[in-house]
DNA sequence: CTGAAAGCGCTTACAG
DNA sequence: CTGAAAGCGCTTACAG
């Protein structure tokens, strides 16, 4: 493999590297000819190899947008919150724009987003798509689906199907963490959470899933409700609990919804003199904070961030080339990985 | 707009249609040289209209895939079985093949789908990829994945997200035919299901979730479990529950997971003289028998199959260009949407 | 399926 | 950003 990158590679290569003539390959990649599917096969082979197919295919999907508008409700802008998620996420999202020359006008309007002025705001920067983040109103869902843009929710639901929407797969990948502490050993997992949007919900019907699965009586898998995402949040929510039950009530873990609410209740519990992980497991979800952040580093599921913001793009671009096609809307999840590190590495005794 | 789609379009067209030099729509496609905002919406505006996006699209997408595996489990083979949304679905995925120069190779093995003679299937057949149908079995699918092939499994479930999937959006389908029955009056609903594969439960988790954001008590809509999704399932099921409460218990609408159950549960409340929609409404799920199948004819969620197989070709090739990439495994659901005829036709008073 | 050859469409460099 | 021009890469028709 001495190919080098940077020469531009073309059906005159992909005849060479599958060992036939140039019009075999020109015929193989259009159809215009019949071709035995053995040497279709050769030839589709050597031209995916050598990057021939990806770059023909990135010819095709390139510059078909040129301004995306994006809408964040303000109370999820990085700039007034510790929110790592969301700066990460947008991060990523103005990173991949950049890649494609597409350039990003964000929204800046009332507090409350509005379908009007979302709408008029993309009009005026001239874009082609709306990148909506994390909020799922109905109501400005249906509006923004009915203005005939191509709008994309990111990290949201709609349960109406208005709209195409982009999202981690939040039960799945809940269900698979819980699973993970359940085959430690952990019968008596606490679930912490808070009512946030309907994705946070998603990861409390995956932690269910997981006992329901493996037939454990679901009553062993308790969910503690915090008041927000915040540290202080779990701080207090936990305090709370364990003053109630004078200790942990027989939990040897904690699953949260959020590496925030992780981060304050590794404290918390640490201030109540609990070892972590061998009295007590925590394990996250989001994995955008640095391993070596908390002490003991934190075991969490990581989001891939950046590759929803690729699909986000992808999506956008799909549903902008099938105007006018009823095509059904589509809702894409991408799965999560468990990152193990060190506050929840510990398998108890059965 | 007189342009004949036979005539192929070129960027000199787009350069006519958009009133820019030749060499301006060429940059503007291929981010050679900078230009103007304004300039660029007006090529990409042009090229969309004309078509030139969706045909250089198209060209780059063309050709990747020549051979798929299908792997169907044997009882859901349209030959052995009245099944007709499977023979639906397996026509629309060949038909898409067709339409792609694919060839298509259907797996032949035991009646249980194993890994290995699936693989040993795929390659002997030269396939690049492998469709695995309705099979949500957790070590089946890992088996594949681990394989490095191509996997797409369409109609199921992965929860251990180790292979894309593509399904209708059960959950939110189901939800959108509950709401609906919902706001026309009804408030005790029965949903008649089975236990199947888990994507039927999410029709289930989408009935609840119906009760659950109107803030209307669970218990108002119950759940009867048929032994199968066969007509008969469906009557016989029926014909216990009315039995056991001398009638219908209060319930105004039946909401079934299925058209077969639909077919079934329409001829049993009609026997035992329910006017229907007029005592008791009745919704199915699928949409691929004929309206007039049924007297009355059938409300029923129509789940876009012909959109599913797109989508699954899509995802496949998408799959394969991301070979050796970590691009984690995605999950696509597909919008379903409510077709409105006579068996649930009625609005009662409140 | 090959190979040489003609031709087409797109890209690119450049003066204005 | 235009417009004429050179050039490149791919397509296509055809004899073997």
């Amino acid at each position: 493999m001495d190919r080098r990158t940077d020469r531009k590679i073309g059906i005159k290569d992909v005849s060479r590297e599958a060992g036939v003539a140039l019009s075999t390959v020109s015929h193989v990649l259009n159809g215009t000819a019949p071709i035995s599917t053995e040497v279709r096969n050769r030839v589709l082979e050597a031209a995916r190899r050598l990057g021939y197919l990806a770059k023909r295919q990135q010819k095709g999907a390139i510059a078909s947008l040129s301004t995306v508008y994006l809408a964040v409700p303000p109370g999820n802008l990085p700039h007034n919150d510790i929110n790592l998620v969301s700066w990460t996420l947008l991060t990523a999202l103005s990173r991949e724009c950049e890649r494609r020359g597409t350039k990003v006008v964000a929204h800046a309007g009332a507090p409350e987003l509005n379908a009007a002025e979302i709408l008029a705001g993309a009009q005026a920067a001239n874009a082609e798509g709306i990148i909506l983040v994390y909020d799922d109103n109905p109501k400005l869902l249906r509006a923004l689906a009915a203005s005939g843009l191509a709008v994309i929710l990111l990290n949201g639901e709609d349960p109406t199907m208005s709209v195409d929407t982009v999202a981690p797969a939040n039960r799945f990948a809940a269900r698979l963490a819980t699973q993970w502490l359940l085959s430690r050993g952990h019968r008596r997992i606490l679930h912490l959470t808070w009512r946030g949007r309907s994705t946070i919900m998603r990861r409390l019907d995956g932690f269910r899933d997981a006992y329901a699965e493996q037939n454990l009586p679901a009553d062993l898998g308790r969910v503690l409700f915090a008041e927000g995402y915040e540290p202080d949040h779990a701080r207090t929510a936990l305090k709370r609990f364990i003053h109630q039950h004078g200790g942990l009530d027989g939990h040897t873990a904690v699953f949260c919804a959020a590496d925030n609410l992780a981060i304050g209740a590794l404290a918390e519990l640490q201030e109540h003199g609990f070892q972590i992980p061998a009295d007590i497991a925590v394990v996250g979800f989001d994995g955008v904070a640095p391993g070596d952040l908390t002490v003991p580093s934190l075991t969490t599921v990581r989001v891939p961030l950046d590759a929803l913001a690729v699909s986000t793009l992808q999506a956008l671009e799909q549903r902008l080339s099938l105007t006018g096609l009823d095509h059904p809307t589509c809702r894409i999840e991408l799965g999560c990985r468990l990152i193990e590190r060190d506050s929840a590495n510990f398998t108890l005794r059965t």
